[in-house]
DNA sequence: CCGAGTTAATTGACATGTCAATCAATATTC
DNA sequence: GAATATTGATTGACATGTCAATTAACTCGG
């Protein structure tokens, strides 16, 4: 190997090596395989999706509760709701003790999709647990929760 | 604690346990983060700021080669570069070899920016690796890696 | 109560990302 | 070596995401 190539192949190595860059590349993949497995059983976007699956677990909910636990732009929550409560899956009742809140949940319709889609979800998330032995996977867990708290540090 | 509550912290917890939920979560902070940082000394946005980096790794380097490396979309990776092309930052000449590929590199006005930029991007990896012994960080990688390569099966 | 401040949610303007179609150069096959 | 396929890169049309400003409802100190 020429001295040019080892060079790159630093280089290369270095890139990979470092954290932001590995978690890029694995979000696009990881991104790219749930957009397929969500394609061939429906219409929905993945923030669809996602907005959709935490008003199954947690109806009746609020996009405030969406929106602190899953960390997605509350405006995009709301475009994202919108477009749900467009297509039929899910509504809403205001909230009696506060007027301002919006109370999510399925509609019929939004059962039953997701009757028809969650198998395969699921499966997709079983696959990727089977990458790992239990106590790896809880390793990953807790190391990316602590990395989480450091990536919310704002002077950096 | 109700039941109700307690049906809620469940659901809670289950969410919060997948590892897609967990990632989708982490790359929101980390790409807040980064951007943060970018814009306290620039005006690049994170995608022009990877290409960017990239070049500045590699040069002199094909569109093709930072697609395979980083997983961003060509059509990214094209308007990105033209768009550091435009700021002055990164320059291309053709392939003699093969004239469909541009071998990409930084001006000086773009090798004075990275000089400018990567101390704090640096600094910013180096906190984030900070989270780590060597060990947990060789662990983290080495986890990613394999769940990288089942993200990448398309047949869930 | 009432007005300043806060909070939940939405919207408008704009930036960015995605996908399919295209273009130009090269490789392959006959 | 002409016709066809493949590859690297870009572009156009469109979808999606971001950020700041807005609206409506609530809180609370005076």
């Amino acid at each position: 190997m020429s001295s040019r190539d080892e060079t790159r192949k630093n280089s290369t190595d270095r890139i990979s090596g470092a954290l932001p860059f590995r978690f890029s590349r694995l979000i696009v993949k990881l991104n790219a395989q749930a957009a397929r497995t969500l394609a061939r059983a429906s219409d929905l976007s993945l923030n669809q999706w996602r907005v959709f699956y935490l008003v199954h677990n947690l109806q009746p909910v609020t996009s405030k509760e969406i929106i602190e636990l899953s960390a997605i732009d509350a405006a995009l929550v709301s475009r994202n709701a919108k477009a749900l409560i467009e297509k039929g899956l899910i509504t809403f009742v205001r909230n009696e003790a506060d007027n301002r809140e919006r109370l999510l949940s399925l509609t019929p319709a939004g059962e039953e999709l997701m009757e028809e889609l969650e198998p395969n979800m699921k499966a997709r998330r079983s696959f990727l647990d089977a990458t790992f032995t239990e106590d790896e996977r809880e390793t990953l867990i807790n190391l990316i929760l602590r990395l989480e708290k450091r990536a919310g540090r704002d002077d950096f």
